[in-house]
DNA sequence: TCTATGCTGTGGTCTGACCACATGAAGGAT
DNA sequence: ATCCTTCATGTGGTCAGACCACAGCATAGA
């Protein structure tokens, strides 16, 4: 479809009519622009809201909208009150927003859960990849949560256990000094733990299990010392595969179950 | 630390107190579990505004907060009027709502320009990789878009061009099959397409890059297309370090130019 | 049968009001 | 002088009501 194509470069063609954006958009181009002129950085405060709304000349159900957009975006925290910490500050934390959106997309069947797990696997390699390179690369946090992990007398739920997994992961992606990857690799990672959780019960056995993960998230931490790229890489793939594959299997039970 | 390991722990229970959810929260859960629980799917209509407010105990207001969220996060499109196509339908659209998460975060300094470079090279290496291997893959929209770039009478400016380039390296994701890394992809492009269009003027010679680039896309859809991964994964990963470099290059000119 | 008109319900917006809260200044007690 | 109590202030959080623009549809008329 060549009209499809041709119709791609006329959207980038500036709109020079009257101002058709919504009063929202106007409040969200601003603040975006602040930013990027570095007028507005992370650790300064927005104006009130009352006077960002008196200033753009919106009103402040507008200004509130942008705001709670830029709040779940993980751009600002707002708080009541007074005093130096109110108000609504711009913090830029990613893994939130990325989080929310994902979760979301999930729930209304816009991301497949097979596509996020696949996601992981290819961001999961080549973070253990780059971690098995030389380099300065911090594993201390990744080995806390696994000891967390294997405290035989801390008696984890599957709840607080996938909580901790989720962490090890994360921390992982973390420690390769990419914030974009970490980021995704926490949204990629909370958007489906509704579905493992639910799923946790009707594994075959718990502790089989959690024991097999617990061994295997070694192994990939064992590699990446190593500085052997392709058995980290390897560990990791059977990692999830096999993760992902029992948590099917448990979704398919959970169908089963829902049918009787 | 593992007392901030432990605080994980402690941040999974559930708080059995009040409801300290704010209003907007209630409704943007409750849509959350409709579309879990299936009540809700893509093409369906949210209730109206005023209806979910009244059914839910909130104001009209925070129904709207709520409904802004989605509507950024690409989950619903809102429509004035009367009739089918009015009020809000589910239509579960990822890349707007992760090109907006990562705009504003790449404006916010949450992502460094660099990582999400690096992450475009790890997802598309993983992307050209999948188009690679034999498998039904549909390479017909990427070279349309090729040729529409290469089209020596449409005279594309800088910005037009560029959304094609965009358009181009999204549609491979595309191909691949994997929705959640075609998200992810626009996403990154579209976060820094600013800085390239910016770039774009100081570059030595826009027609040589631009014929560099054409060529190189041509480069890498040949080798995909002789089932070659190790080549594609080459040819992308030229194609794109080239690229972040003469960006990163514009870059310097700007602030020098600046400086002056 | 076709056309024009107005009704209806939708989202989009603004205004004003009230609340809860955290701070910090003012004032009183020690 | 120091400490504590009290309250004024300004912030976000929320709600109710009003009005607008708009798209569809029913109705009445030609």
């Amino acid at each position: 479809m060549t009209d499809a194509v041709s119709a791609l470069v006329m959207a980038s063609a500036p709109t020079p009519t009257s101002d058709n954006r919504r009063a929202w958009e106007i409040v969200l181009q601003r603040i975006e622009g602040d930013l990027l002129a570095g007028t507005l950085s992370p650790g300064d405060h927005l104006p009130p809201e009352r006077g960002l709304a008196s200033e753009l000349g919106v009103g402040r159900s507008s200004v509130r909208e942008a705001l709670r957009v830029l709040e779940v975006l993980g751009l600002i925290r707002t708080q009541t009150g007074s005093g130096p910490q109110s108000g609504a500050i711009i913090v830029a934390r990613p893994s939130g927003g990325m989080s929310a959106l994902m979760r979301l997309q999930v729930a209304a069947r816009g991301f497949a859960v097979a596509d996020v797990v696949k996601t992981r696997l290819v961001l999961e390699a080549a973070v253990v990849t780059e971690l098995a390179s030389p380099g300065p690369h911090d594993l201390t946090p990744c080995t806390e949560i696994l000891d967390a992990m294997e405290q035989p007398e801390s008696r984890l739920t599957e709840a607080e256990f996938l909580v901790l997994d989720a962490a090890f992961h994360v921390s992982l992606a973390a420690a390769s000094g990419n914030e974009v990857i970490a980021s995704i690799m926490a949204g990629l990672r909370h958007s489906v733990e509704g579905y493992v959780l639910a799923g946790a019960p009707f594994l075959p056995s718990w502790d089989t299990t959690s024991a097999r993960l617990k061994h295997e998230h070694r192994g990939i931490v064992a590699a990446i010392e190593a500085q052997n790229p392709e058995l980290a890489r390897k560990h990791v793939r059977t990692h999830i595969e096999t993760y992902y594959a029992e948590t099917r299997l448990v979704n398919a039970n959970l169908v089963n179950t829902k049918e009787k």
